[in-house]
Parts: structure tokens; C-alpha cells; sequence
DNA sequence: GCAAATTAATGATTTATTCAAG
DNA sequence: CTTGAATAAATCATTAATTTGC
């Protein structure tokens, strides 16, 4: 599957036909937009901003190429994540203790102590409590029909805190509150897939508001 | 805030009644705008449009940083990306084209492609495509109602490739397709707020099925 | 002719569903 | 059947465009 001779775009290969054909039905919502006629493209941002990283292009799988040196990191089995015992607890603890939906740092962390009892990546951790989060709450409505109607039982409340994670953070049921979930760089594997590169980064970018909206 | 949880709430008791969200709820008076079919860019607001031309220099230097200066229009603080027409155009041709879901060297490319013409980060292109996907769905399903029952209009078909990117791999509407998004690395910033890198990366993990499904 | 107020469009998240491995 | 993984639907939030009042 990788073949791809993939070789990054040609620079300028629609540069010059930005609008095209397409400028018909879909346009902008009500009027024209403009503003960005020449200036965006010749502004300099171009390199800058792309240098930041270690701007290399990676491998790409350029053919086979089997690398993979200590590439253990598959699982032998290589499929989805298989929890242990100690994984589980863990992570039932933090979610009874509150927890239902950890932030990068949270999930980070959480996914360096399981680390020490097998294989695990952030992504798992964080389906995990997205899972576990909307299977209890079906549950939890399952048996609201044929009990009590008011015994919510919102979560007890224990304070874990990981080794050095702070605190949990309560969380309730609190549907939406916009935490800003978010992206990481993605990148992929032998076989097309896109994976997670969990260690730490040199995080930046996004700017961000100030928060204060 | 605390008021959506009530939403949330009401929902888990109401889910039978699917089409009745659609009725009162957050029903959007907005029309099929559309009406502007094509308005070229006539440079009608002269200045006014000038001062947004922005494409930040999103490097975030990690340094101070707190040179905003010309801070203007230069989402600097992040704020959502804007496409710009030429993002747009492309994007919609690429949809055209029968893309829907791209894989994450898709999305690399793209980004990659549609960077020349404005600030974008892989997550852009992404969420572009989930949510032009789910409104176009919205759309037609709308129209089907008012128009005949039967004029799906599948969607052309154009094979566009974008530059040395394969083909597009028609994928119709087949919803669910096991495709294997996927999560990149996370990293957060100074806020907590979780970033992405865009460099190149050690991708691995992520050992994964043979696709044979 | 502008700028605040309104509104339509749409970017970004979260929750609900669905699929399938074990 | 349980549950990790992935996608679709719902919905929140922000911005551009349009109105409206002066």
C-alpha cells in the first residue's frame, strides 16, 4: 500500500488557478470575501512558520523500507490495545474519582504510569474514558428505569492523584464545556495508518486566546 | 453553562423523538443562501478589506513571545481558521472529487498544499471535510423533501489528484468505513490547551490490521 | 456612509452509534 | 458479550455578511 511516490506537491501546481471552475455554488457565506487576493501568499509566513519544527521530511515510507530498527512498539499481536488488570484499576479509580474526560497533560501522564504495566498509548486512554463515560451513563439510564429514578449517584469523591498528577479535577457530567480536545501530529505507519507519537514534544504552537472570552 | 447540562440531560429521556430536535430545538432560520453565485473578486472595499491580511507567522518563538505588536488581525492568539478562497476552492474540488474522509497522509498533503495560501493545520482540513460531509448530508436530505424524491445526484465525477497524491478513492456516502482516523501527538501549551505538532515525527505505533476487514 | 445589532455560515468539540476483535 | 476503535450526529462558539439606526 505505500506506494505513493509521494513527493510533496509541486509548489506551484494550482498557484495559478486558485478559484477555478468552482466559484459558482458554494462560496462564501453571503458576499465576497476577497481580502486575501496576493498578499497572503507572497507574505513571508511561508518558511517561517514551517521551519519551527525540526522540519524534515520524515521518511514517508519512500518504498518499503523497513527501518523499523527496535520498532517494538507494535504489540505481537498488533491489534487493539488489551488492558491489564492494573491498567483497568487505575483507570476505574481515576474515573470514580471523577475524572471522565483528561486534557493532553492528564492523559499523558496517566498513559506513562500504565506504561509501566504494558503496552499503552494515549489514544487508548483516551477511548477508554470516552467509552467508559458513555457506557456508564447507559447503564446508568438502563437501570434508572427499573430503580430508584433519583439515585443519580454522581461519583464518589476521592481526590486520587497519580503520582505527580495534581488533582483530578472533578468533572461531573458536564455535557459540552468546550476543553478544546484537540490534535496531535499524526503520522503514519507502514501500513497507511495513521498513529500517535505519545512521548513529550516541544509543545507550542496554537497560540491561543487568552482564554478570557 | 450549567443550563446545557439540562439539555443534556433532557436528551437521554427524548432520544425516541429524533426528528423533533430538528424541528424546535436549535432549528436554523438560515436559508440555502447561494444567491451570490459568483460575485468575482471586485476590489469594491479597497482598504477596508486590506487590513486583514494576516496569515500568521504562527512560529511562537516560545521566546517572550509577547511582541504582539502588529497584533491587527493576526489571529496570533489563535483563534479558528479562516479559510481563504483558494482553501476553499480546492477543498471543495477535492470533495468533488469523491474525497471524504482523507487518511492522514491525505491530510498532510493538503495541508501541506493549502498552507500556500493561508495558515492551516492539518486538523483544518480535517474537520473541513467532517463537516462539508455532514451538511451536504443535512442539505440534500432537506431538499429531498422539497424536490423529487429521487434526483440524488450522486456526485460527478472527476478523479482529481492532487498533484502526486494517488487518486482520490471515491468513497461515496458509505458511512462507516473503518477507516482508522486516528490521533497524532498531543502536546499542550502554556494554557493547557492542547496543540499540535506539525513537523515529522517518528511515526510508528500503531501496528494495525492488515485492512482486510 | 459608518458602527452597533442581527443573522447566516461554518469551524471546532462533544456525545451518540456503530463496527468488529477477542 | 464485552469493549476498543472509529464515524456520524448534535451542538457549541466564533466569525463574516447583512441590517438597521443615526
Amino acid at each position: 500500500m505505500g506506494s505513493m511516490k509521494v513527493h510533496q506537491f509541486a509548489r506551484g501546481f494550482w498557484e495559478h488557478e486558485p478559484s477555478l471552475t468552482l466559484g459558482c455554488k458554494r462560496l462564501r457565506p453571503l458576499a465576497p470575501k476577497l481580502a486575501n487576493s496576493e498578499t497572503s501568499v507572497t507574505a513571508s509566513f511561508d518558511l517561517k512558520s514551517f521551519i519551527r519544527p525540526e522540519s524534515g521530511p520524515r521518511k514517508l515510507g519512500s518504498s518499503d523500507d523497513k527501518r523499523d530498527s527496535a520498532q517494538v512498539e507494535t504489540h505481537p499481536g498488533g491489534t487493539r490495545w488489551n488492558p491489564t488488570q492494573e491498567q483497568i484499576g487505575i483507570l476505574e479509580m481515576l474515573y470514580r474519582g471523577g475524572m471522565r474526560t483528561p486534557n493532553a497533560q492528564q492523559i499523558e501522564q496517566i498513559t506513562a504510569q500504565l506504561g509501566k504495566y504494558g503496552k499503552i498509548e494515549g489514544k487508548n486512554v483516551f477511548y477508554w474514558f470516552q467509552n467508559h463515560k458513555a457506557r456508564e451513563r447507559q447503564k446508568q439510564k438502563r437501570n434508572s428505569l427499573g430503580l430508584s429514578p433519583c439515585s443519580r449517584t454522581p461519583a464518589p469523591i476521592t481526590t486520587i492523584n497519580l503520582d505527580s498528577m495534581g488533582e483530578v479535577e472533578r468533572e461531573e457530567d458536564s455535557p459540552y464545556k468546550r476543553k478544546c480536545r484537540s490534535w496531535g501530529f499524526e503520522c503514519l505507519d507502514d501500513n497507511n495508518r495513521l498513529c500517535r507519537e505519545e512521548g513529550d514534544r516541544t509543545l507550542e504552537l496554537f497560540p491561543l486566546h487568552p482564554e478570557g472570552r
